[in-house]
DNA sequence: AAGGTAGATC
């Protein structure tokens, strides 16, 4: 006879878990009181638990069912301690666990610890969680390996990589859900090279292993490194799943590589995997920042299940690709279907308003944040509002707002003045956000392009080597300018006047042939964003050389006819690139679609979907 | 009767 032995759960308890409203639970409960089950504590904690983990609103009420029995047992005050880890006051677990220790009774076990750290990971406090880490010391549970990884996930939480490090370090033989816990730690603190490294030292890596590794490079903006681990583990047949494809989902929309984005969705297809709402989510991001909207919202209107992280999604890319009305009426459907918004979604709102050129709408829903939905407006949040006076040229309004901020004015939000002070030529203004801009981030490159833009426009050439002078002198250097394009699934980079690519002879004809036929339609070389005081002339040549121009070039020449070209710019597109460009889009016919820094600009028919403003 | 590691909106 082995001596193993499960213990049924008694079918009073079934009915617990079972139950749908408080009224059934209440029913139950006096059933086993009459029946004197509540006294036999092992029947007793499997109720606690039923009502607390199945019930989780009804966590008050489970509280005062432990109180119905003084011989209650580890288990029912475990089960509470694990269902105040997940709730929005996890600071409750504490008081079961004080109460153990007060009593000595009964004792708290290694259960009790593992559920102890993860409510410190949630309530990121330092203080705290050292307390709850030397507890576990002190009753011995270090050498536990659940008790462990707990603990490495709770200091990557808090950014303490030395913690978790130490943790990790004090472990002989650690197994590899430890070793997993340890490379998610590193990549969460940027330290993504040493996680690869413990990555690779594995013996043995399951999925998991292999999508910490994947993700960790995605979420350090490491997106190539993010595919080509994900074709490694395709070639070292590990199974793929769900998880895979989102974090691979979320490198091609940083990359904007949608020929790869759309390899995963027809691997989805072919598959037949589950389309789960994060990976329906995935899917969205991923076409609406490579700039396919319809292809985004064909999947967003197709999927059952939606969050807050779907809708905010879809709302984002809307008002990315300008448009800013269909966020807006997308936010109503959402307020309909009884989703509740974040903070996140408020960005997406309020940037919709932005590009639609709707003030008075976006002060209302600004309004609405606190009013409506109890949510503090962030930094991001006042830096939208600047931008939303801004962009329609509500300048005075702008400088007004930044000046009322409840919290000290970021820099986001003098950059969004800044911004606007170029697009209306406002000089005096756009002085001043500089300076403020420059007094908080010293090496803010864009705030010295963007200053010595407006200079420029004025073509008063002194006060641009001024500025030039300034950014050498501070070591501050701009950005070199960086566009991708994506060619049969390959991705090619085009840097400023980079003669690199190894077709650089026939891209160099092509935007001599360009050159020409701009010309030809009348076209005249706006000069201003060349920050140098050079002739005439030679500023033409340099901006030729932009690189957004190189791959405009390299896309006329590689891809077919009638298919968009499509460019990812790190920086925001120059003015004299957009004029260019729609020339270019008129001239020969085709749809250039660039995603900047900041949104998209849908080129078509001598027309930009930005209607000149970004 | 229970516990450890991976994922989406900024």
């Amino acid at each position: 006879m082995s001596s193993f032995r499960r213990i049924a759960k008694h079918p009073t308890i079934c009915l617990a878990e079972s139950c749908i409203n408080f009224r059934q639970i209440k029913q139950v409960q006096t059933q086993l009181l009459i029946t004197g089950l509540l006294d036999d504590p092992r029947l007793h904690g499997q109720f606690v638990a039923s009502i607390a983990l199945k019930h989780p609103n009804l966590l008050d009420y489970s509280t005062q069912v432990l109180d119905q029995n003084t011989n209650a047992t580890v288990f029912a005050f475990n089960s509470l301690i694990r269902a105040h880890s997940k709730c929005p006051n996890p600071k409750k677990s504490f008081q079961f666990y004080n109460k153990m220790l007060k009593s000595n009774n009964p004792y708290p076990d290694n259960y009790t610890f593992t559920f102890l750290v993860r409510t410190c990971a949630q309530l990121l406090d330092c203080g705290t969680s050292s307390a709850v880490h030397a507890s576990v010391l002190k009753h011995g549970f270090e050498t536990d390996p659940h008790v462990q990884s707990c603990l490495i996930y709770m200091y990557a939480e808090l950014g303490l990589l030395n913690c978790a490090r130490k943790v990790f370090d004090e472990i002989p033989q650690p197994d590899f859900v430890i070793m997993t816990a340890m490379v998610t730690a590193c990549a969460k603190s940027s330290e993504v090279g040493f996680a690869r490294l413990l990555f690779d030292s594995m013996p043995q890596k399951d999925p998991i292993a292999w999508n910490a590794m994947i993700s960790g490079y995605a979420q350090c903006g490491q997106s190539r490194e993010a595919l080509n681990l994900f074709n490694l583990m395709q070639m070292e047949r590990v199974k793929i799943n769900q998880v895979s494809l989102v974090s691979v989902l979320s490198a091609c929309s940083h990359l904007g590589a949608l020929d790869q984005g759309r390899w995963v969705h027809a691997y989805i297809g072919r598959n037949n995997i589950a389309v789960t709402v994060s990976l329906g989510t995935a899917l969205i991001d991923m076409y609406a920042k490579c700039g396919d909207m319809n292809k985004a919202m064909d999947i967003f209107w197709g999927m059952k299940e939606k969050n807050v992280y779907t809708w905010s999604s879809a709302m984002g890319g809307l008002a990315m690709n300008g448009f800013g009305r269909k966020c807006l009426e997308l936010f109503a459907l959402m307020k309909q279907g009884g989703v509740l918004p974040n903070e996140v979604t408020f960005v997406s709102i309020l940037r919709g308003c932005s590009v639609a050129g709707l003030v008075e709408e976006g002060q209302m829903h600004f309004n609405s944040m606190r009013e409506e939905f109890g949510l503090e407006p962030l930094f991001e949040h006042y830096g939208c509002m600047v931008d939303l006076y801004g962009r329609v040229g509500r300048l005075n309004e702008a400088w007004d707002f930044i000046n009322q901020m409840p919290v000290k004015p970021h820099a986001g939000a003098w950059g969004a003045l800044l911004n606007a002070c170029k697009i209306h030529k406002n000089k005096e203004l756009g002085e001043l956000a500089s300076r403020k801009l420059v007094e908080l981030e010293s090496k803010n490159h864009g705030a010295y392009v963007l200053l010595s833009n407006i200079y420029a426009d004025s073509k008063n050439w002194d006060s641009v080597s001024n500025v030039r002078q300034t950014m050498k002198a501070k070591g501050v250097r701009k950005l070199p300018g960086c566009s991708v394009i994506e060619v049969n699934g390959e991705v090619h980079e085009f840097l400023v006047g980079d003669k690199s690519h190894p077709r650089y002879c026939e891209i160099e004809a092509k935007l001599d042939e360009i050159s020409k036929r701009l010309k030809l339609s009348g076209y005249m070389a706006n000069t201003s964003p060349v920050l140098f005081d050079i002739e005439e002339e030679e500023k033409e040549d340099a901006l030729c050389q932009h690189s957004e121009k190189i791959a405009i070039a390299f896309g006329l020449i590689c891809l077919k006819e009638g298919v968009p070209i499509r460019i990812v710019k790190n920086l925001r597109v120059c003015w004299d690139c957009h004029a260019a460009t729609l020339i270019i889009s008129e001239i020969y016919d085709t749809e250039i679609i660039v995603r900047d820094r900041n949104r998209f600009h849908h080129f078509k028919d001598g027309a930009c979907s930005c209607n000149g403003y970004w």
